[in-house]
DNA sequence: AAGGGCTCCAACCGCCAGCGA
DNA sequence: GTCGCTGGCGGTTGGAGCCCT
């Protein structure tokens, strides 16, 4: 499909919307090789392409940066989501920073088209999957953190101290501090079960971000949180 | 075969926080 | 202190393709 031009009918400059095409992907992709990806309002008008520095910086994190990763979910990865939504709520982006070459919105539409399903079909009828197996809460976007009086700093209600929960400053055995920490928040015996699984995903999530501990996300939500 | 409904996902939108002037 | 700009986030939308009748 061909961008559309839409006039704001202020005056004002008129971008390129809708879908992107591969001559315009191309010419992003070329420009940030060269300049690097920052200050997307630049990349938007110095690479030539008629788009807002948004849909720039959209477009790139989600389809063109190297090494992500489209499509088939796995199993470790389904269940890695479905914990971690349990656990945190719709945090997108601070999930898809668990799930190296993920993008937060991916897993948003994962979750959307997928997963909520699965839990809101498990509400209904009693089944053995892990997605199933999370609260009714966690199926309505409430997560742990968040009924129990925490929570993120979008909701001002919530008082839930993220960096006392994960305690980011310490994590120098790769991160992997929270992961236990969070597995121990559930009981029961299909956590055992799941626990080496887990672990193992997360230290194979790990491993592939030893030279950069934090993602964007991580941070800004540490920066939102304090 | 057709057309209506459904699903999936790329992209947009509005809001908010950080930062520099 | 405040104001405007920018980047990042989650929610939502729109359209292409698939499925069902």
């Amino acid at each position: 499909m061909a961008p559309r031009n839409v006039n704001n009918g202020a005056g004002r400059k008129v971008y390129n919307k809708g879908a992107w095409t591969s001559e315009e992907d191309r010419k992003l992709t070329q420009y940030i090789e060269v300049h690097g990806a920052k200050k997307w309002k630049t990349v938007a008008t110095k690479s030539g392409l008629n788009r807002c520095g948004k849909s720039c910086r959209l477009r790139w994190l989600n389809y063109l940066r190297p090494n992500i990763k489209r499509g088939n979910i796995s199993d470790e990865e389904e269940d890695l989501i479905v914990r971690l939504h349990k656990l945190l709520g719709n945090r997108w982006s601070l999930i898809a920073g668990r799930l190296p070459g993920r993008t937060d919105n991916e897993i948003k539409n994962y979750w959307n088209s997928h997963l909520n399903k699965k839990i809101n079909k498990g509400k209904t009828t009693s089944t053995s999957t892990a997605q199933e197996r999370t609260t009714p809460e966690a199926a309505a976007g409430v997560s742990e953190v968040e009924r129990e009086g925490g929570g993120g700093s979008r909701n001002p209600e919530v008082t839930f101290n993220v960096n006392e929960f994960f305690d980011f400053s310490t994590e120098g055995t790769n991160g992997l501090e929270w992961v236990n920490k969070f597995l121990e928040l559930d009981d029961g015996q299909w956590i055992s079960e799941k626990r080496s699984t887990l672990v193992s995903s997360a230290l194979t999530s790990f491993s592939n971000r030893l030279n950069s501990t934090f993602t964007g996300s991580d941070l800004q939500w540490r920066r939102r949180a304090v």
